[in-house]
DNA sequence: AATGAATGAGATTTCATTCAT
DNA sequence: CATGAATGAAATCTCATTCAT
C-alpha cells in the first residue's frame, strides 16, 4: 500500500497529521469547513504543506475517506470473525461515533462526482460482504420470514441502524428504545431458531 | 412564527424567488454554495437585496427549511386522510424527490444550533403524527408483531425508506428490489390481517 | 456609450482610476505583472473593489484595451481630417509612447481567445480606415508605385513605424535615421508628384 | 559565454530538455506562464531539478534567448552563403515560426535589464550582418533608390517582414499578399538592375 | 547529479456584511 | 423597497526558492 514514494508518501508522518485534522474539522465543523487554512491550523502546518501533499482540496476528502472505508473494512472484518457476527454487525450498524462523519460525506459526495463514485462503490462493497454473512449464517431459513433475502435483510438493518444513529445525534430518542428492542428480538428469535432445523414452513 | 420581522414580509414574491432559488442551489449544488451571492445570482436578484429580506445566511437556511417542512406536514396530512393511509405513508418515507434537500440539511443542522434544534422538533412532530397513524390503523395488533409500538414501527420504516431513497441518489441498487418487497409484503399481511377481530393476544 | 448604470458603471470615478493604475503597471511592469493586488495598491483602493469593478482580471485587460483604441480612434480621426494627413499618419506609426503598451497586449493576446479577436478586430479597422486615407490622398498616382495598394502601403508603413519604434524602446539605433529619412524622402516624392497631373508614367 | 556556471554542464542532456520544456511553455502559454513547476511539468521533471540547473527563473529565459539566437544566427550564414542571399534574408523576416517566442521576448525583455541588454545586442549584430549583405550584394546602387543606405534597408525589410508575421498571428489579412508582392516585385527589381553595370550615378 | 520536504508570499476570486442613498 | 459601492476576511491554489540528504 505505501512503497511508491511519491509526492506525499502514503506513510508520512505529515501526511497523517494533515489526515488527523481534516476528519477532525469534517466532523466537528462539516465539510464547508474543511479549508486548506483551517485543517492546516488544526494540524499546526503551514497551508501551504497541506497543498504539498493534497493538490486539491479534493484530494484530501478522497484520503480522508479512503482511511476511514479501510477502518471501517477492518472492523466488519473483525465482526465476521467473531463468535456472534449477526449482533456484531447490527453493533456497527447502530454505531454513532463515526456518523457524523458520513453524514457529512453523503452530503458532499452529491456534488462531486469523484467522491460520489468512490462512496458508492465502497458501499457496495460493505453490502455485498454483509449479505454474504446473512447468507452464511441464517441459511435457507432466511427465505421463510417475509421472502428476505440477505441483500434485502443487510439494508434492512443498515437502515434501521442508521436511523437510529443520525437522530440520536441531532436529539431525538422517541421510539428509538422500541425500534432497537424490536429488531433485536427479531434477530435473537431469527438466531435461535436457526440453530434448530428448519420448521417444516 | 412569522411576526418580528418586519421588513421582507413573509407574503412577498421576491421572498418566494429567493426561497426557491436558495432551494435549488442547496439541492444542486450543496449547503456550502448557497451563499449570498449565489443565490441572488441564481434568483436574478441583487446580493444585497437577498440581506434586506434576510438579515443573515442562516436565515435563509432556516426560511427555507421552514417552508419545506410546511410541505411536508401538507404531505402528511393529505396521506393520513387517504383511504390507504399506511402505504401512503411508506410512499413517502420512500421518496427520493426531496431526500438530497434533507441531506444537505442534516449535515448543515449538526454544526449550527439553531437549524439543529428546528430540525429535531420537526421530525420528532411528524413522528409522533406518524406513531398515531400506525395506533388508529394497526390497533392492538400491532404489539402482536414482535412487540412493535407505534413510534418504533415508525421509526423502522422511516429508516428504511430513507436508506433506499439515499441509496438511490448514490447509484446504489443492490437489495433494494428485495427490502422494498419485504416491507410491502408485511405491511400488506399486517394490513389485511388487522381487518379482521384482533386475535386473543 | 454610457448611461447604462450596470455594475461598475462605465463614467465611474473609480473605474477610471483603476483602468489607469493597471494601463501603468502593464506598461511599466509587463502583463504579469497587472495582478489585482498591484493594481488596487497603485490605484490606492482595496483588492477586491478591482473585483467589484472587473470580475476577472482579464476584464481588466479588456477595458484598458478598449480605453487605449478609443484613443487611438480619436487620434486617427484628427490625423484624416488634418492638413497633411498622410505625415500625420507616419508619425503615428513611429510614435514611442504606446509601444510598450503594444508589444504587452500583443504578447498577452497571443494566448487569450477573447482579447485577441478583440485586437484583431481593432486593428483590421485601423488598417481599413488607413488604406481609405491612402486612397483618397494619392488617388489613382498609388499603383504606378511598384503596384503598390493602398492596404498593401497602410501595412509597410505601419511596420517600418513600428519597427523604429521598438527598436528605440530596446535601445537600438542603428539605420534609424536612414530608414527614416527613406520613408519621408519616399512620401515626400509621392506626395509632391501626386499634387501634379499624373505624369504620363 | 558558458564557464562560470559549475553546476547543469552546457552539453547535459537534461538541460536541453528542461529548455525545450521552457521554450515550448513560453510560446504557447506566454512568458508569465513559464514558472519553474510549469517547465518542470512540462519536461517531466522535479521542479527542484530545473533550480538547479538554472538557480532563477531569469537565467532559464537568458539560456532559451540564447540557444535560440544561435539557431538564428546558423539560420543567417545559410542565408548568407546561398545563391539568392537577399530572398533567403526576405524569407527568414517574414517567417512565422519563431515569432510568438519573439513578441514573449520582446515583452519580457522590456521589464527586465539583463535580458533586454541580451536581445538588443543580438538584434544589432544580426542587423550589422544583414547590412553587410546589402551592401555586398547591392552594391552601390543602392543609394539610387532613395537614398537608401544597407542599415536602412535592412531594417525596413526587417520591419515589414515582422509586421506581416505578427499579423498572420493575429489572424489579420488584409493587404498581406499586396505588400508582400510589392516588396518582392521591389526586389526583383532592384536585383536585375543590379546585375548590369552600376549606372554612372 | 538529483530530489523530497518545506515555506512564505502572492494570485485570483468569493464571501458576508454594512452603509448611504 | 431596493441597490450600488465598498470592505476585510478568507478560499483555493501557484510561486520561487531553500535546504538537507
Amino acid at each position: 500500500m505505501a512503497g511508491k514514494r511519491r509526492i506525499g508518501a502514503e506513510n508520512s508522518e505529515t501526511r497523517a497529521r494533515i489526515l488527523d485534522a481534516a476528519e477532525q474539522v469534517i466532523r466537528d465543523e462539516g465539510y464547508a469547513a474543511a479549508s486548506t487554512r483551517r485543517v492546516a491550523a488544526v494540524a499546526g502546518l503551514q497551508p501551504s504543506l497541506v497543498h504539498y501533499y493534497f493538490p486539491t482540496t479534493e484530494d484530501v476528502f478522497l484520503a480522508v475517506f479512503r482511511r476511514g472505508a479501510e477502518q471501517s473494512d477492518a472492523l466488519l472484518d473483525a465482526a465476521l470473525a467473531g463468535a456472534d457476527p449477526v449482533h456484531a454487525l447490527w453493533r456497527i450498524f447502530t454505531d454513532t461515533s463515526r456518523n457524523r462523519l458520513t453524514i457529512e460525506f453523503l452530503a458532499y459526495a452529491s456534488h462531486r462526482e469523484g467522491i460520489r463514485a468512490e462512496v458508492a462503490r465502497h458501499s457496495a462493497d460493505m453490502r455485498a460482504r454483509q449479505a454474504e454473512l446473512m447468507q452464511r449464517v441464517l441459511g435457507d431459513r432466511i427465505g421463510a420470514e417475509h421472502q428476505a433475502t440477505p441483500e434485502g435483510l443487510a439494508l434492512i438493518l443498515a437502515g434501521i441502524g442508521r436511523a437510529l444513529a443520525m437522530e440520536a445525534e441531532l436529539g431525538i430518542e422517541s421510539g428509538h428504545d422500541d425500534a432497537r428492542r424490536m429488531v433485536e428480538n427479531w434477530l435473537d428469535r431469527v438466531l435461535s431458531a436457526q440453530s434448530e432445523p428448519a420448521p417444516t414452513s
